[in-house]
DNA sequence: AGGGGTGTCTTGATCGGTCAAGAAACAATC
DNA sequence: GATTGTTTCTTGACCGATCAAGACACCCCT
């Protein structure tokens, strides 16, 4: 990516010297037209276009002046999966009203080439950083490692820096008392990637439930069995089906798997609405029907869920919001705490029902 | 925005003052370990994390060093809206694949405020520019006169500037030729705002039609009257219905202003995917059945295309791919040519049917 | 005539680094 | 012992601007 002028492009000091004054004066000339007389400015202008002088370099001035006016949002995944997950685009939703209200541009900053990561964070330019959803740590630390301003978003807090979190323990929580309620005692759970470290698909065993390291997984999740144990049930009996990818696919998948038990589930709850759709389509593969035959809830309430058939029970997370809190409390327009909890809301739609009685008739596990 | 260290930061300088070593010295520690004894380098980063000093300052090191590692997307519209139109995401989807594997971040340019705007692209810390779409030409003229790379998207071409295209033309032709092979005879057409200036709700007359400043309408609405004009109908008679937005609202709005004409059109065509979803939602809601009442066809081939119910008629544009393209000219990746033009794709699906008996049985206009 | 004010422009320092060239110290080679 | 080479570190220029302070001319006023 070549300039179209290959040719060095002139400096300040270039036409400086072309139009007989000095630097500062060209630099008034573009900064502070009060600084000097209109013909001066007009003449030095026209000296400036006629070499080619396109205003003074954005970079060098910024170096003098200070301040960048552009944050960084880190994302965990690549750029192309940012830009294919609702959530995160719901995020940036956020961000982006919150960066045009201070006026301020933002910058992606992608991670997956885990070395390029950690020169890409040391060398963005930018006034601040939002860490979304789960970089590796050492990109963390990276971020970190600048002292800019940054603020986290679904991340378990570290001392001294402000976090945006969702209640995802108390969401889930309520989406599973919602099904529990309706008599369900059969619940199977569909999670995305729960470690940073190896990759897994399918039943999750009791060490890697200890092993979670995503803190959105380790609360839903969480949520789920406090609902489940509250009730009666034991939580380890709960069978949790584990897909490497948030995706439509991962969670067919998962649902698949899930609904091919014996005894047969009668509600499953999937951990993200895209995984949730995906099992919609499984249990339609499968010939089942939702809600009659199993009961399907999601969590995030994107707008696909409302959309699908039929509309998806889910925790609705307000997903613009945090991303628009995330940027006023990094620009600082929000008063600072340490800890930012945004709360959730259950959307009960048309793909959750009451245990039938057909569904009870069928063994209970454990029994 | 404070930094969490508010007395400014310790320099270079301060680190090398600190060591009783030069500024080179400390500055290799940092990025050329070859340059100095393991043991001074160890002694160099002890110091400088006793200072508080965290690595060199990225734009210092810019300045000297050329290269910012950054693209700029500038957008015709807010922030927030174009992360919530699906094509612009999907178009970003591209261009994020493109700066992954140049390892390259990826600046938004929120455009919004027209004075801010122009410092914005002003000082935009880029090595090239994506222009997407309208962006005030005021805006376009600033992020000429920065004289970096410049690839512009669905914009009418600048001589010397490379531009990527998509056969809207052909497109719509296309798209228009199938309905009209189908039988159907009473055409209208919904559009987005067409031109700059003037915002305008409703149909649109001669004037405005000989107005229109965006390139992608021009073509669009080109390539429908082609094929009408090929069919020996008059594309003076065919009723096109103008809104501002490009949204499923206006596309609703429209359409039922068109259909409430007299006689009714037995096809309508929507110039974007978005309008089409909210003319289908309009006809659902006067009661007429698409495609057996009135056949609607989209353009673009955004994923709700083919959800939608019926699954929407349309003109695939590779959007990603678009994204992508412009990215790769813009680093160079790509060969440069002046002119990229992207291939559409007509994809038929149910929301078009063959004129039926009854609806050929009502006058036609002009008869 | 001298003091104060204003408008226009210049000088030299500075922002925080990197880079090319060279110096000092020491070892290896002939 | 002179030459050459390495390793390690320093110097001064430079990247392209901004900024504080001051110089100079000019006008107004008392």
């Amino acid at each position: 990516m070549t300039g179209p002028d290959a040719k060095k492009s002139p400096t300040l000091r270039d036409v400086a010297r072309a139009a007989g004054v000095s630097r500062t004066t060209v630099s008034n000339a573009f900064n502070r037209p009060d600084q000097l007389s209109g013909a001066a400015r007009d003449r030095i202008l026209d000296i400036a276009r006629g070499l080619g002088y396109h205003g003074p370099n954005p970079m060098a001035r910024k170096l003098r002046t200070g301040r960048i006016g552009a944050i960084g949002v880190v994302f965990g995944d690549t750029l192309p999966y940012a830009f294919s997950d609702h959530a995160a685009i719901l995020f940036l939703h956020g961000v982006g009203r919150a960066c045009e209200a201070a006026g301020c541009s933002l910058l992606i900053i992608p991670t997956t080439d885990q070395g390029a990561a950690q020169t890409t964070v040391r060398e963005a330019l930018v006034d601040g950083f939002i860490v979304y959803t789960t970089p590796s740590e050492d990109v963390v630390s990276q971020v970190f490692d600048r002292n800019l301003p940054v603020v986290t978003v679904d991340r378990s807090g570290v001392p001294g820096v402000t976090a945006v979190r969702v209640d995802d323990r108390a969401g889930a929580r309520s989406i599973a008392e919602h099904v529990i309620d309706h008599g369900h005692r059969r619940l199977a759970i569909i999670v995305p990637r729960l470690s940073a470290m190896g990759e897994h698909s399918g039943f999750v065993d009791r060490a890697r439930r200890a092993a979670i390291s995503y803190a959105v997984c380790a609360d839903r999740i969480g949520g789920y069995l406090d609902a489940a144990a509250a009730a009666g049930l034991d939580p380890l009996t709960i069978p949790i089906d584990e897909r490497p990818d948030n995706h439509e696919d991962a969670g067919r998948a998962a649902a698949l798997n899930l609904l091919s038990l014996d005894p047969q589930p009668t509600a499953i709850l999937a951990m993200t609405d895209r995984m949730a759709l995906g099992a919609l389509r499984a249990a339609r593969e499968m010939g089942l029907r939702v809600p009659e035959d199993v009961s399907i809830a999601g969590f995030d309430d994107l707008p696909a869920a409302a959309e699908a058939a039929p509309p998806l029970t889910t925790v609705r997370q307000p997903l613009v919001e945090k991303g628009e809190q995330a940027a006023e409390l990094l620009f600082g327009t929000r008063r600072h705490t340490g800890l930012h909890i945004i709360e959730t809301e259950l959307v009960v739609r048309r793909s959750t029902s009451p245990l039938s009685a057909q569904q009870s008739a069928m063994p209970l596990a454990g029994d």
